[in-house]
DNA sequence: TAAAGATATCAAGATATGTTGATATGTTTA
DNA sequence: TAAACATATCAACATATCTTGATATCTTTA
């Protein structure tokens, strides 16, 4: 029940959802990209950030600085609920490198 | 976008979840069974009804004083939700018959 | 048509969640 | 090892959601 739960809190931010649909679209991608991409404080994105990824959405890897977050392999409710994202009509924004890519 | 967060919110609430695997158990059912049964205060009851007849999980039609509640045929996201709430194990409570079945 | 039963809605308070700005932690490179 | 960059966490406030008790609406039956 409460993984359950944390799923459906998880897809229940409109944020959330776009990030969710930036990364299906964009593969794997550092923070600070995102931050760049969503215009978005740095703060309130980690958060979302970690909200998906104990929910089971996301993996992250460590690259040098930078922290690689992509779209983890999953099935059922979980797989359902980002096919319907795939779906979705919503204006994302452009993907924006980070403002000077010193390595990687 | 709404209709997809609208359903992400339905599902994020453990009342709401347990309506919904007790009405795949027990089939259509009044409002007066269910508050029965979950001995639950009405206003509460009618309210996650409510939320989850407008995201789509429930229909409901009147007969004579009740009106009765019963789970909607949906497909995609919504479809794979139901499928994972059967599969939840969460204890339910025993269906309680109305107080006292005037009619129907 | 009045009374009673069944359900829905409203307002107020309690709890949870999101946002923001500041600060802390971890990693690389000079 | 110090400085700079990248990311995570914290505390305070704003907003949304849930619960509850009271009240309103609709339907039946006396």
């Amino acid at each position: 029940m409460d993984e359950f739960l944390k799923t459906a809190s998880a897809l229940k931010d409109e944020t959330r959802i776009k990030i969710l649909k930036f990364l299906l679209m964009h593969g794997e991608r550092c923070v600070c990209e995102l931050e760049a991409s969503f215009n978005m404080l740095q703060s309130r994105l980690s958060r979302h950030l970690k909200i998906l990824k104990e929910a089971g959405f996301l993996n992250s890897k460590r690259e040098g600085k930078k922290v690689l977050y992509s779209i983890k392999k999953v099935k059922g409710f979980k797989k359902a609920a980002l096919d319907e994202i795939k779906k979705l009509k919503i204006d994302l924004p452009t993907l924006k490198k980070c403002s000077i890519n010193t390595k990687t």
